[in-house]
DNA sequence: AAAGCTTTCAACCGCAACCTT
DNA sequence: AAAGGTTGCGGTTGAAAGCTT
């Protein structure tokens, strides 16, 4: 049974060391007492953190602050090309679980993924979907083939060719200057289309090292499993200023592997990971909600 | 130069899941 | 079983920076 007055009373205490604890930005000496204390002591319970590190800031706040931006793997500056790509394909597939996609791109986090594409992706698909309902349609495509250097004709091309399409169309998922957003975006291809690109984008730099299976399109392994994973220990420092799939493909035992043991996706059971599966979990593409 | 507007991003909030007592 | 605590997540906010007029 609750006892009124002492439950007020730990009520009011609570309220009043609440009411004492700091928010908003963190100060570099406050980042300092946090790095130092974590790295002496490594990860615990948060609000000891906070309390043992001199902090006057609840453990969800160091937590986030740790996790988001003191953490020494962090990978700073802007997404690359290749990562956008990535964030945009995993987006189709995950939605806005920010946190399934940080996990696959090393050295970001789940807060500054959901921030780039809340501003950036989100407002270049905006733009391109108000190009696309242009009247004007050579206007529109004048300004896109600024931003997508091959035209609608190179890609129906791609597609239709079935022999020679996938070494053209990896050239240009490849590339730095394509846009996965114009293309999609303004329909300049179907969902089989789609498919394709999304698995040109993923086998691309496998034909490169020479690891595509025909008829066994297996997905690279995406997720930092730097540092939970145990069968494929890779140190996330060496990602930190230059992720490329080289570092994975690079690594003998993820040459060899099946998918299912390096992509980790949890929510697809415990079956193979083909391309069928992925385009089943493109079933709504992330345009479709704007 | 400065006012107003837009964009970016760090941090907060509320909720759900899980763990401990 | 239930209550309380912790952790993790996604949505949202608001201050600061950048841009435009």
């Amino acid at each position: 049974m609750r006892k009124p007055d002492l439950m007020a009373n730990k009520d009011r205490m609570k309220d009043i060391i609440k009411s004492k604890l700091r928010k908003g930005l963190w100060s570099p000496d406050e980042d300092e007492k946090l790095i130092r204390y974590m790295l002496t002591n490594g990860q615990g319970c948060w609000s000891d953190i906070a309390r043992n590190a001199g902090l006057q800031r609840c453990g969800k706040s160091c937590r986030l602050r740790w996790i988001n931006y003191l953490r020494p793997d962090l990978k700073r500056g802007a997404f690359s090309s290749q990562e956008q790509h990535l964030i945009f394909h995993l987006h189709s597939i995950f939605g806005n679980r920010w946190s399934q996609i940080a996990a696959r791109l090393p050295g970001r986090t789940d807060n500054e993924i959901k921030n780039f594409w809340n501003s950036t992706l989100k407002k270049r698909m905006k733009t391109n979907t108000s190009l696309n309902n242009s009247t004007d349609s050579s206007e529109s495509k004048d300004v896109l083939s600024g931003i997508m250097p091959f035209n609608e004709h190179d890609i129906m091309n791609m597609s239709m060719d079935s022999s020679s399409s996938i070494s053209s169309m990896q050239a240009m998922v490849l590339s730095d200057q394509f846009d996965p957003f114009s293309l999609l975006v303004n329909n300049h291809c179907d969902m089989t289309n789609v498919s394709e690109i999304f698995t040109c984008m993923e086998d691309g730099h496998q034909v490169n090292h020479g690891t595509l299976e025909e008829n066994n399109k297996m997905l690279p392994s995406l997720e930092s499993r730097s540092i939970e994973s145990d069968s494929v220990p890779i140190d996330v420092k060496s990602h930190n200023n230059h992720f490329n799939y080289d570092s994975f493909n690079n690594t003998d035992k993820i040459q060899g592997s099946k998918v299912e043991d390096l992509f980790g996706f949890s929510n697809h059971g415990q079956g193979e990971f083909y391309l069928e599966n992925l385009m089943q979990d493109i079933t709504s593409f992330p345009f479709l909600d704007f």
